[in-house]
DNA sequence: CTCAGTTAATAAAACGTTTTAGTTAAACCT
DNA sequence: AGGTTTAACTAAAACGTTTTATTAACTGAG
């Protein structure tokens, strides 16, 4: 059964295909059509399960009513909560989500980028990695919104949402100096982007000003792309090598790999030894001890995103831009 | 900067559109292009970075070397472990993959194939819940290749892969008795969909084979879209009032639960008392003790997908359907 | 020298919409 | 009665491709 088009209602209504177009878009009244007309069309459209061809729309007007979102990796949890919750927000507006993981590679998130480009999104929700600058420039000179998240690019001027993440560092290890902690070491990763070393320097700063020597040999640097033994492994090293007596994962996957090596080392969490990790994980609350996080607010996040996102596409002119900053959370568990 | 069209780079190569269109699609030699002609068209195409639009290449063809993936819900790390790996292999081959949760919802899942199709994406993998046949059956209709995974619906004729839920199951229970359990609880869930119902069978299977006494009361159904606090509850009230010395959770989000439930009630997992969670998850390996799974080859299944799909792509006749039915594993930690 | 075949290229239709610019007939003035 | 508005509807262009059918020029055989 061949699918249906404009055409064939037209036909079936005995009227023309700009009048069905009219009635389907909703511009019946404004074009006088006669009320008569419109039930009839209706109706048919209604009986027949007629759907207009997207594709077909979506070349002639230019948008799509989908939204594109770009983030890291889709598998690890933080994305999927976002991605889920901004999906779940977007589909109640008539907005689709299409989603892809970048990998934290260029090549890879400047094709992403043109792919979405070509299929006429109409929004950009990426969480961005350095090197694509000309790239989101370029959505935006073509006046697409475009949304950063989780990370900002600092020579783009687009709105941003996303989580204090120098202010939480700082806080996590000021808890850990109340609590006595004098070695406190940093375990995060390589890869260059504006969160990332936001949370290194909170983490440096608080050590400095609460008096205590910052010591390079207690920071941890993951390449991004490491296999996770190998990286079990370094996280091993570094705590039998030196004396320390807490932790800061700056991400929730490498706060994982770090209790695995915990666990394998047969070292345990207690008075003597903290460990807090970041991005909340179902790992963290269940663990014995329950590991205290750096929880990023997902909910707010993603409806922060959303509004600024059918802000835009709603306005005519282009809207100033946003920088969101929302306060991550120290959960301290028990 | 208005984006390029094919009849630019015909205007600018001063040769018909046409002739371009031959050169971009390969078609060049085919239809006799001389190599002069070709050499400069793609210099042109190369320097002025034009990218076809692939909404008007869809309309025309009808295909967009897109694939759908329909997931029951994006956020749970089986199925966002699932999309990464087709992702990367699907675009390996030149394909995109698209995605989008359905929350077990027939009306979600219904538009979401719908919009999809509208979308003429070129073939659907689709984890299934049963009110869909129809409209499954149309896109087969519609010879599209349609891939079920995770579950099955058991009047679609199209190719499936899965993991063998009954004997994974069925094992586990086998194990719990082997080390003398007698009081074996299943906490599972109310969607009715095969492969839960499966899991519930080899349970019961095992539980008759091996000469115990099944008992009702020991099975639990938790209401698939309950708040997780309303969850926890409910597997408290059955710890607290059966006896049960092991339990066997269907799905990893109800072992998360269970644990949780299990640390506010304070029982210890020990030699008296077992536990076996279903689809790893990195807190089972993390929990102290391990706690032990069935565990699905993630890798395999989603190689077994992206193989039968591509090879429905590249047939040219409906190929015969493959039931492709994995072993879990059981992982016995300690 | 002519006809058939080949080579190299193109014009135009088609995909299914939206939207601009009309057209026609009736209703409304003065 | 003649002109102007308005109501109701539509023809056709446009979006950017692919593909079918066609043309035009050349080649070589008989």
């Amino acid at each position: 059964m061949k699918t249906l088009s404009i055409k064939d209602i037209a036909l079936k209504a005995n009227v023309s295909i700009t009048t069905v177009s009219f009635i389907i878009n909703g511009k019946a009244k404004e074009k006088a059509i006669s009320d008569a007309v419109i039930k009839k069309v209706q109706k048919i459209i209604k009986e027949s399960g007629y759907k207009p061809n997207q594709l077909a729309r979506s070349l002639r007007t230019g948008n799509s009513n989908i939204i594109g979102l770009i983030v890291e990796d889709i598998s690890n949890s933080f994305f999927s909560s976002i991605a889920r919750l901004i999906e779940d927000k977007a589909y109640k507006k008539g907005y689709k989500i299409i989603y892809s993981s970048t990998e934290n590679k260029i090549e890879k998130t400047k094709e992403l980028i043109s792919l979405f480009k070509n299929r006429k999104v109409d929004a950009y929700i990426i969480s961005p990695i350095k090197g694509i600058e000309e790239d989101i420039q370029d959505l935006l000179n073509d006046n697409k919104p475009v949304i950063l998240f989780d990370r900002n690019l600092p020579n783009i001027n687009t709105s941003y949402v996303g989580a204090n993440h120098f202010s939480a560092s700082y806080q996590a290890v000021e808890s850990f100096i109340k609590d006595g902690k004098q070695n406190i070491a940093l375990v995060t990763t390589d890869i260059d982007v504006q969160q990332i070393v936001e949370r290194f320097e909170g983490y440096k700063k608080s050590i400095i000003d609460h008096g205590l020597p910052y010591q390079d040999g207690l920071v941890l640097n993951i390449p991004f792309s490491q296999e996770e033994a190998t990286t079990i492994k370094q996280i091993k090293e570094l705590l039998q090598n030196r004396t320390i007596d807490a932790v800061l994962f700056a991400t929730n996957y490498l706060a994982i790999s770090g209790l695995k090596a915990l666990k394998e080392l047969e070292k345990k969490i207690n008075e003597s030894f903290s460990v807090i990790g970041y991005d909340d994980h179902e790992a963290f609350e269940l663990h014995s001890p329950s590991i205290s996080t750096i929880q990023q607010p997902l909910e707010e996040i993603a409806e922060a995103i959303i509004q600024l996102i059918l802000a835009q596409l709603a306005a005519k002119t282009k809207l100033p831009e946003q920088q969101v900053v929302i306060p991550a959370k120290l959960i301290i568990r028990n």
